[in-house]
DNA sequence: TAAATTTACTATGCATGCATAGTAAAATTT
DNA sequence: AAATTTTACTATGCATGCATAGTAAATTTA
């Protein structure tokens, strides 16, 4: 049987904890998305969404359009920023603030999990092979960038 | 700073070569997903599509739609199975060869910078990491299965 | 053999990722 | 200060992942 490539188990593996993810946020009407993003928002003082993108590691369209979808599900409020007319501050909900303790419950117990199960040697070294793939791919080192 | 989680690295990482693969792939008005399905039909005889889907990692459902897309844009020819007439056999045409090559060359130059870029042996605590947290995943172990 | 079940698809809907395009406000340049 | 550029969104479209539902053929069961 060949080995199967790099990028084959990276898929597969994020895969899996997408699906997982969005099956236990799915047993309360959520998805992974929103729940990362009700991690990221500051639960007592309203959040610029200019803050969000980078630390959740979504891109700014994306993000716009899970705010959308939280706002309609009541978990968050969308106020005007005084300082900056175009920016908006994520304010939570109290259902919002309900729902920010499940997700990080969900995502806190999939860390232990991974590391009890895994020495922590080990996944220093796995965080330090994804980040070295992480680099080359940003770094457009792999491929010439011409049209052809 | 404080240290990113295994999941955010997984997603950020599988991300990045997502779109290193659909730009590289777009460069020839193609997607990741069709060049993975080139890659695994054979060239020279009808692949059935239920040999796909494992092969590749996608579900019958996701890969029907590939296969439709790549019928339309000339990739490969569906014709019926003559041993059971449920199943389809997907042919390559002359295009989809040539797009097979290039898909191929995509995936190979990737994996060898990664090679030369990450020593054996990290690469192989990397890909046995991944493994385990496949197996945490799918063996359903990390959470309850009741709803709440 | 007839009925029930399983298998191999296909269609469709939602979530999410990226790309592109557009708007309005802020910041910078001239 | 006016013009230009940049920034912070928002809207929308396509690709792809999963879920669900439906169809037809093959297989198994009774």
């Amino acid at each position: 049987m060949k080995e199967k490539t790099i990028d084959y188990i990276l898929r597969a593996t994020w895969m899996a904890v997408t699906k997982m993810y969005n099956e236990e946020a799915g047993k309360k009407d959520s998805t992974m998305a929103t729940g990362f993003a009700l991690i990221s928002i500051d639960p007592e003082e309203g959040t610029p969404s200019t803050a969000l993108g980078p630390k959740m590691g979504m891109e700014a369209t994306s993000l716009s359009r899970t705010l959308k979808n939280m706002e309609e599900k009541g978990l968050i409020e969308r106020r005007p920023n005084p300082l900056d007319g175009r920016s908006v501050l994520i304010h939570l909900t109290d259902f919002g603030r309900e729902m920010r303790e499940y997700s990080k419950g969900v995502v806190l117990r999939f860390d232990e999990v991974v590391k009890e199960s895994i020495s922590e040697e080990d996944l220093q070294t796995f965080k330090q092979v994804a980040n070295t793939i992480l680099d080359l791919v940003t770094s457009k080192k792999i491929y010439s960038t011409e049209k052809i």
